[in-house]
Order: structure tokens, then sequence, then C-alpha cells
DNA sequence: CTTAAGTTTGCATAGGTATGCAAGTTTTCG
DNA sequence: CGAAAACTTGCATACCTATGCAAACTTAAG
């Protein structure tokens, strides 16, 4: 037996067990058409005052919204989306953000940025090798404006999709040549060529980097620019992998340190294993740094200046990366013919306590 | 004097200045209805080719989906939530994210769940002082079907307008007593009792609590826990402020250790702070840890068990805070009239080496 | 007071999907 | 082979807002 009162905000269902469920009608929703009846306006009216430009006469603006604000109507931003064709929101897929607190800083500053611009942020948070197949069509299903990637990898197949759709696309810390794709990175081959000189010129004789996931551009590039400078110096340096990671690099470190001939200096791909690698220097290996060992990250996470890493590092310019990623986004969503940018950004070297200056 | 030329996708526009503008007309969106000319079926069995639950023909489905996928049909979410009232999104409202590592923890953790029931995240990211009053209309007038909000801090007029609008809210460390919020928090409370009565037990004669914001909750049950046991035991224990940040809690380890009476064991409402002292006394007071101070922490961040730390501390079960706090949400979602839950959950005492256990 | 210009409003429709209902089709089984 | 049951499909409508167009109204100018 089933017994319904509509129109009253609730319904109450019977079962044949007995029980008895006292269902709640969602609240039914008010809609303009309702705040218009109670204004004796048009619906148009009603959704003209709720967009500036358009032409409502001031004192009926007024009533409206009093009325719109006195039985909480609030516009309905999917149903605008419909028509308006534009949804207001941005895709983000960013990775590593527990492994390495650079990213939650990214995070943040574009999530921030984007809604300075009005822009709504829906998020996916991936792991590093996931595949973003699977991400990028949930992101198109809810028409997102635009899609910015941080340090996750795309298939080109889907660069392409994004295109099809007609959807701006912005990597940051990524590059997919000849995609239509913007990027913008940090200039890391410029960034390892700083470092490996730095070394030379200090006068190590031994370095060696430290990679972080061998299949990321960030560390292929960093271990490239570095090795460059090696080579233009007739050094030999080692190589090993910590898959940006405090333990693997701390493993790393102990191996690159423990053996008959211990390398000098140590470049990481970024500041989480340079702090692996400092720790374990001095906690396993018991010996200093910079004293026996000069240790270089990549990125200044705020950590690198707490006093007990003290690291030397090469800064990310973060916030012009952000700046730059988020308008170049905005301005391809509302001037879709745009074409997209790249730009690569010079990192600073920013020298502490971890690294030897003079030879 | 203005040309226009629709239909074949583009048009220009001749501005008197003699401009000319390429104003490419955004891709036309594939529409379920063209899926159902090409394969000759109506616009219904299309729809219901993408709902696994709707009755159509196997070989019909087969068929439709075959064409959907050539000609890379998606349906558009935007209007389907229109009419199924159910948008499938959360708004997560997450702040700390760059101060303190244990939240983008969460937020990873938070985000990948959601994900995995289905639910797409929108993301704002804020201070912790941010007002929220802005931001809760924003996600409602997405039609959020819940919202999620952690470490930060909500009016309960905001928290009423939620209730209103139907749209069931959870707390993630954080309650509004006769809210109709469900909350999860860690049972900061008897953490902080755990840590007094540690420190009592290994013979502590002048500890001090360092808070973090004292506007928190989070923070004022801990000292709260911690101070029942002080005085429980009926021994004074100072207290300052560290601003849940390295830097604040640097200095304020400081002036607890500068001075006549120097504290000998510090409890910091969180571990970022825990280092932050740590480092001072080491650096700046050139005293040891544990054996001049012991210090202990709150959340276990991976931090905390690195070498140079070792960090005593309670550690906050974020999985299943995590768990509990989405799949309430979920529960909520599905079943409006369920009331809220409110669960407290026992945080653990990791024992590491930074502080004494004997006396 | 008349007319033109400017301002404000309403009508009607579009945006893309889901779904109750009824009609149509196929299968089942006696 | 016939009737009932089960399955498939199409029709029509609803979800809520924005906006082009024309009508109604107001103001300015003569």
């Amino acid at each position: 037996m089933t017994f319904e009162c509509v129109n009253i905000h609730f319904s109450w269902i019977i079962f044949s067990d007995e029980t008895l469920r006292i269902n709640m009608k969602k609240k039914d929703k008010i809609t303009s058409i309702e705040v218009a009846q109670l204004a004796g306006v048009s619906q148009s009216t009603v959704s003209r005052s709720f967009s500036p430009e358009s032409p409502v006469a001031v004192k009926t603006r007024e009533r409206i919204l009093g009325i719109a604000n006195k039985i909480g109507y609030q516009p309905n931003a999917m149903a605008r989306s419909l028509i308006t064709q534009k949804s207001n929101i941005v895709g983000i897929v960013i990775s590593n953000v527990t492994t390495n607190p650079f990213y939650p800083e990214v995070l943040d500053l574009l999530s921030r940025k984007f809604q300075q611009n009005g822009q709504k942020v829906m998020l996916f948070s991936v792991h590093r090798d996931q595949n973003l197949d699977d991400i990028l069509p949930q992101l198109l299903e809810y028409q997102v404006d635009g899609i910015l990637i941080t340090a996750a990898t795309l298939s080109s197949a889907m660069a392409f999709e994004c295109q099809r759709w007609g959807t701006p696309l912005t990597l940051f810390n990524r590059y997919i040549p000849d995609s239509n794709a913007s990027w913008f990175c940090c200039d890391n081959v410029a960034g390892g060529r700083l470092v490996g000189q730095m070394f030379i010129d200090s006068g190590h004789k031994s370095p060696a980097f430290l990679a972080g996931n061998e299949d990321t551009s960030t560390s292929i590039d960093r271990e490239k620019g570095f090795m460059e400078i090696m080579v233009e110096n007739g050094v030999k340096a080692l190589k090993e992998v910590g898959n940006y990671n405090y333990n693997d690099a701390y493993a790393a470190a102990v191996r690159l340190v423990d053996r008959p001939d211990p390398v000098d200096a140590i470049f990481c791909a970024n500041d989480i294993m340079a702090i692996g690698a400092l720790d374990a220097i001095r906690s396993a290996m018991n010996m200093k740094v910079p004293e026996d060992v000069s240790i270089i990250g990549f990125d200044d996470i705020p950590m690198a200046s707490w006093p007990s890493f003290n690291l030397t590092t090469v800064r990310q310019p973060v916030q012009s990366m952000v700046d730059d990623s988020v308008e170049d986004l905005i301005s391809r969503i509302n001037t879709p013919e745009k074409p997209p940018n790249h730009k690569v950004i010079m990192g600073e070297l920013v020298i502490r306590g971890s690294s030897r200056i003079s030879i």
C-alpha cells in the first residue's frame, strides 16, 4: 500500500512489513520561476537580474534580488552551463601531491588563481604513472572549459582528444611535442647545467646524479644538463636512481658513498631526495655535509631552508609558472583560436649550506 | 559592417577599423540525437544504452555504443545532472594544504576514495581563517551532492544553509554542535592526555604545551587533554603559541627553553611545529633531544619517521577517518533522511627517539 | 502634444538528457 | 497455432536558465 502526499514537501510510504519510513522529499529546489511569480515579473527578468550586464530597471532588479535573497534562490549553474555552453569549470590533474611538497604548493596556488578568475576547479589526484586515459573523458563529460595537468604524463592520443573537443590543455612541468597543448616548465636542462657548473667551479672531483623517476621528463632533462657540463669538463659522473622519494634516495646515497671511490657531490633531482641523501650521509654513513659530500637539490621547497637541512637547491619559479599557466589557459578558453604557448622559465640557484663553495 | 557566415562552423566579423578577426566557432558538440540518427533509433534508446540498468536489446546497445565511440560521442553530464537532480559532484574545502603535510595526504585519500565511488571532486583550497561564507554558495550553485570540509571552520549559519538546501555536510577534524553536519575527528582530548601521561610517567618535571592556532578546536582539545593530566598530577605546565607553522614554533621553542627554569618537555600540537621546536633546540640552543628536552608531536606525518627527526608523536588514523567520512557522506547522499554521524577516533602514540622514556 | 529615441519587459525557444507510459515486437508455453 | 508474458522501443515531456526579438513603456526633444 502506498500513500503519497505531494505538494507539501514530503511523502509517506507505508511498507507492507509495517515499517514506517519517513522519506523527506528532497527539498524542492527554488527556481527562477518562483521568484518571478513572487515579484510579479517574467522568468526572463529574473534571469537578467542576475547578469549585471543585462538591462533591468534598477528598481526592479533590487526588488528581485531582495526576494531571491529572502527565499534563498540561487541560479542553477548546471542549467546555466547547459545553455551558455560554458561550465566555468577547469579540470586539474595533479600527481605527486603526497610525495613531493612542491606540488601541494602548486595545487594551492593554481586553485586560488583559478578561483580569482571565476573558475571552479574539478580535481583529480593521480599516481605519477596512472593512466590518464580514464580521467580525461570524465572531465570532458562535465564540459570543463579547460584542463591543466601537473607533473603527470599524458598520452598524445588523449591530447588529441582534447583538441577534438576544442578543450584547451595546459601542461605544467611536462610537454608533449607536436600536440596543440600549451606548456610551462622550469628550464630543467639549464638547472642541471647550473648545478654541474657549480660542482666543477668549487672543485668537486667525483660528482653524481641522483635521478627521480627515470621516465619523467623533469628527471631526464635535469640529468641531461648536468651531464653536459660533466662531459664538457671531462669529468666522469656516477648515477643512481631515487624515484623522487625519500627512502629510495636514502638508500641510493648510501650506495654512492659506501664504495672505494666515494663521490664528493650529489645532485638530486628534487629536494625530497636531497634531504634523504643528506640524512643518509649524516646518519647512516656518519659523514659530513658539505665537508665530505656536497648536496644540491631541486625545487626549493620550504623545508630546504630549515636549519637542519639548509639545502642548496635550484628554485623553481612556482609563482610565475602558475601565473603563466592559468593566464594561458583562461585566455585560450576565452579565445579558442589562440595558438598554444610554450614557455621555459629559468630557475635560480639558491646557495645554502649543503654545498662547498671553495676548493 | 558585419558579415556573418554560420552553418559552416566559423564566422567572420569585419570591424569598422578594418581589423579582421577569425572567430572559430566552438566545435559543435555531438549529441545523442546525432547518434540516434546514425543508428536509426530514437534519442531515448541512445540514452538508455548509456545506463546499464535500462532495458535495451543487447545487439542494439552494441551498435549504438559502437557508433558513439566512432564519432566520439559522450553524454553531457550537465544535461544529465539537470534532469536527474544529481550532479555526482562533491565539494571539498580544504585548508592548510601547504602548511601541514598531513593535509595533502588527507586530500589525496579523500579525492581517490570519492573517485572510486563515482563522485567528482570540486575543490576549494582556503586559508585557515578564510571565511567560507563566499565558498559554500558557489558549491551549492553547482548542485553538489554533498560537501566535505577539512580543517576549516564553518559558521553555523552556513551549516544551516546546507541543511536548507538538503545538501549533506561532513566535517573532518572540526565539529559544529547542534548542526546537522556529520563529523569525524581524531580524539584530540584523549591524544593530549596520552602525551601528558607519557611525560609524567617518564619523570618530566616541567612540561609545556605548544599551541597551534588558538581558535582551532584541534589545538584547544589537545591542550585540554594535556592540561587535564597536568592538573591531575599537580604539575604546572607552560604554554606558548606556534600557530601550526615551523617558524613560529621555532621561535616559541626558544622562548620555552631560554629561561631560568627551562622546560624539559614540549608537547606540540602538530608535527611540523614539533620539528620546528626540535630544530630550534638543537641548532639555536645547542641542546639535546631528548636528553635535555623531550619533544612529542601530533599527526605522524611521513617526515616524523625520518632519521634526522625520529619524532615521537600521536598518529592520527587518517585512513579510517577518510574512509568513515567518505562513506558517511555518500550514504547520506543516497539516503537523505539518514541522520548525521559523529565519530571520534582514537589516535595512537608512536614512540620514537625524540622523547625520554625512563626517568 | 507629437514623434523619435531609448529603456524595460515578456514571449518563445534552445540547450542535451532521462524516463513514465503506451505501443509494438518477440518469446514462451500450453 | 494462439494467448499471455516478457522484452524493446518511441513519444512526449521535464529539468532550469539565457537570450533574440518584438512589444510596451518611458523619456527627450521639438
